[in-house]
DNA sequence: ACCGCTAATGTAAGCGCTTACATAAAGCCG
DNA sequence: CGGCTTTATGTAAGCGCTTACATTAGCGGT
């Protein structure tokens, strides 16, 4: 209300050429590759542009120069404080670069992300950041066509070509699974996130029944109960596994939130962790540390992933074709909510 | 790579209406308005369009009809629970009004959240999430100017009149303060985000000497310390607190995260919480309550408030003027880290 | 069968910007 | 100082879509 600057409309490029004198243009070559134009005119166009308050209409770039400077993120939800985190330094690293970063979420269904995904793309996502390897050819098919760089994040597997920066879901649960075996734990217990829409949560499985067969045990020592993502939910899946197998003395989650769940349930039941039960997450997230007792998990670089997972998408929007396949280091950390076996 | 159709070139609007035979803006209209055209037509249109793989072009769209059906939000961070929990029920709520968010975060700096929420509108933002009140008078008058309808979200305060949804910092810290020195506290200590630039802790911590002030204790009898988000930085400034005033018998932070460093620097030194010292908390996220001992803190319903502030955006995107100001209630939860005073 | 009216479709003018190409200005050399 | 190259600026053609307006088709009534 204060300070209205002439007309209430909002000014575009010819405004600008109008009041510097000069044409559309240059005023575009001043605001683009500022050094095609003499220092003379420049000024003289940029202080227009700043008495105008004028700032270009993202459409009309879009249109014209054929590239949007935008990148797109689909993830399951940024409820999940591991993908709050990656995000926030992968946005960092955009900005960095004068890309802006449009995230949409998946709420962990497929049809969803297919749409969110193609959605992004009509929206002129320049290059696309996708969470895991699961989604239907279909829209690997369409991605190809509209020749939109993508990079999977969150995953890697040495089995898909597709560009990629991630951890070894498989092998990282795989350590920490050997390290429970030798303190002794042989009837264990499994909480997931749903396996077949979630990679991640499924390598991490495989990591364990990888390990339970390469030391001998059949299959039936690992209780595997299924459940979406949440505390209460990994409270419940706890009880579920007592109950169907009340000799266990380990169980493995997923991920952290899913342990925190499983710890609580522990408390709730009376049994004591690590003494009569052992817990273990995945993820690392600060409430591993926090949690009583402290939660051994698998640390996993986030935010690293994040920044770098946005280096390399600009990297292959700059020359197409350099996806490279980068696998990140995970590492054990041992708290208190693992023990040995009673 | 598998199955190119046809020219590996994006498909058009005249490629979709010259397949179905028909002009241009049938083929819009078949998309935008579908009833303005006669089934037939329609039905070969669509099929056109599925043929071809058809996706409007997002900056043509936007540039033809100056809306883009993109909503923007500027946020601290995403690491921030609270708001990537608020933002994700805002998203869910715009998605469903056929809205896409953009996101940018300003990392608590307001020089770089005034570039973002520039940036935004320049992409086309029909309208802007803004968290709390403090930016400088020259962004809201580039707003009204630019009469992108903008909802101040996470504070109330009475005396603004912009549009807002959020709760009352104020109050609901009030309420705490007073339920602390029923317990006879009087040496307070409190640790609060950077003041200058967030309204919401200033407003929590002015709601704590409010209360001081009507039961007739002068200022001495509270220290505050300023440090930025983090559990660490909580950590430090407890340790800072209790050098500077050792009698202290209660440190109320204003969130939840540093008042999970204070218990755990309250740990470390070997004061037992609330025994020797409470501590309380603001935002009730997850941590609060499995936090050992539980944290006492204001429940604030950051979900709620994120699907009502886009109700709210979209309603003023329909009727221009119709913003209102809508006040949360904030609770109590009253756990284990709040006890008597010595 | 003809008229008039409504509903369906077509025509074409932009939206605000970028950029190839055309043109003009400015150096540079002998 | 004319003719050359180089550099700065202008001209104008789209980019893919929406939409006001023009046109045509379809229909009921007489």
């Amino acid at each position: 209300m204060e300070q209205v600057t002439s007309e209430s409309t909002v000014p575009t490029l010819a405004d600008v050429a109008a009041r510097a004198g000069v044409s559309t243009a240059t005023v575009s070559r001043c605001l683009n590759s500022p050094d095609q134009v003499v220092p003379d005119t420049r000024d003289r166009v940029l202080k227009a542009v700043r008495d105008l308050g004028y700032a270009p209409n993202f459409g009309a770039q879009a249109l014209a120069a054929k590239q949007t400077n935008t990148v797109g993120a689909v993830i399951p939800t940024m409820e999940n404080a591991v993908f709050a985190r990656g995000l926030q330094a992968f946005q960092e690293e955009l900005g960095r670069h004068g890309k802006t970063l449009l995230v949409a979420s998946s709420a962990y269904n497929q049809t969803l992300e297919d749409e969110q995904v193609r959605a992004l793309v009509a929206r002129g996502a320049d290059a696309l950041l996708l969470i895991g390897y699961d989604r239907s050819p279909d829209l690997y098919a369409f991605l190809t066509k509209r020749q939109v760089p993508t990079l999977v994040a969150w995953s890697f597997a040495a089995d898909q070509d597709h560009p990629a920066i991630g951890f070894n879901n498989q092998r990282g649960m795989a350590e920490l699974a050997r390290l429970v075996l030798a303190r002794g734990h042989r009837q264990l217990g499994c909480i997931s996130a749903p396996t077949i829409t979630n990679d991640r949560a499924r390598g991490r499985v495989q990591g364990i029944r990888d390990v339970m067969a390469e030391s001998g045990y059949d299959r039936d020592a690992l209780l595997l109960v299924e459940t979406p993502y949440g505390i209460e939910n990994g409270e419940a899946a706890f009880r579920q596994v007592m109950a169907a197998a009340p000799e266990t003395t380990a169980v493995m989650c997923v991920n952290d939130v899913l342990a925190i769940g499983a710890l609580r349930a522990a408390k709730e039941m009376g049994l004591r962790v690590p003494e009569d039960v052992s817990v273990t997450g995945f993820d690392d997230i600060e409430i591993a540390m926090l949690a009583e007792p402290s939660l051994t998990t698998v640390h996993v670089p986030h935010r690293e992933m994040g920044r770098r997972a946005a280096s390399m998408l600009i990297q292959m929007l700059q020359t197409p074709g350099t996806g490279q396949r980068i696998e990140l280091p995970t590492d054990i950390r041992l708290r208190r909510s693992l023990g040995a076996a009673k």
